[in-house]
DNA sequence: ATAATATACTACTAATGTCGTAGGAATAAT
DNA sequence: ATTATTCCTACGACATTAGTAGTATATTAT
């Protein structure tokens, strides 16, 4: 069970924006860099996050990308299924048809706790959380 | 973030091994045959279980395959780790010096936070409790 | 107008991992 | 000996990931 860089990537990216709300637009370029994540690459990912929603883009010189919504309304699961796709994909918690014996299945069943377990964490955070965070670890590392 | 096969297959195998505790060895196309695998592919992940000490083996006619402890002493996260590797795998989670940024950042904290709530699920259940569920499931089929 | 700066879009590729298949060697029971 | 079983290694098809590359399009600045 690997967590994808596209993953890593994208919400690295979307906390940069959120960082950035008030500011104007964020460049690909600037976020490539302060992340070390190839511009290109990046320009993909930002592909995926604006056909989602979460993200709006301004073209052109002085362009740049910022997010679409206040983070406090955008969970982390809402990104990290748009990414990384649905959580511990396993057919058959899904599809009800998929295996004859799901009814009975007690390992399906484990597989739905741990995406219920992963989806809770997920969806208790927000970026305006995340950015809180960060907050205080620099507060802390100025203090120390 | 999918799960493998590998994974899925090799817990629904020691599955069959913890209900045929006390039942001396089984065969690897039993399992086969009643968990739907190819018999060649769970004999590749038998070689994994059995390294790393889950179940062993007796070869030779009326040979198998047994659980080399108790149900109830080999927890699911065990098994999970040796067949799919760690948990969400993230190389900054492990390695501290794998990013420069790591101590900042707050996407690192979310991985670890994940990776502790599944390890939790999947500490808390042994196969003996799988068994215990499978009884109480197939009880209830037969009161319908 | 023209140049510079950005995003938008499409196509390609190298590397890796997954999910098997195949064949035979070793071992034990009958 | 024959049969049944695990053990071991090699191979292959396929999908995905993590990019690179090039070009088109939109906007601003000069």
């Amino acid at each position: 069970m690997r967590l994808s860089t596209r993953t890593r990537y994208g919400i690295r990216a979307m906390l940069e924006l959120a960082e950035n709300v008030g500011r104007g637009p964020l460049q690909l370029r600037i976020i490539a860099r302060r992340q070390d994540i190839s511009v290109k690459y990046l320009d993909q990912l930002m592909a995926i996050l604006k056909s989602a929603g979460f993200v709006r883009s301004i073209r052109g010189s002085k362009g740049g990308y910022m997010l679409a919504k206040a983070p406090v309304q955008i969970k982390l699961s809402d990104v990290f299924c748009c990414l990384e796709g649905p959580v511990v994909t396993v057919e058959c918690t899904e599809n009800e048809n998929y295996c004859a014996r799901a009814a009975d299945c007690v390992a399906r069943q484990v597989w739905t706790q741990l995406q219920e377990a992963v989806m809770a964490v997920l969806q208790s955070i927000t970026f305006q959380d995340l950015v809180d965070r960060t907050k205080d670890k620099k507060a802390l590392n100025y203090q120390i």
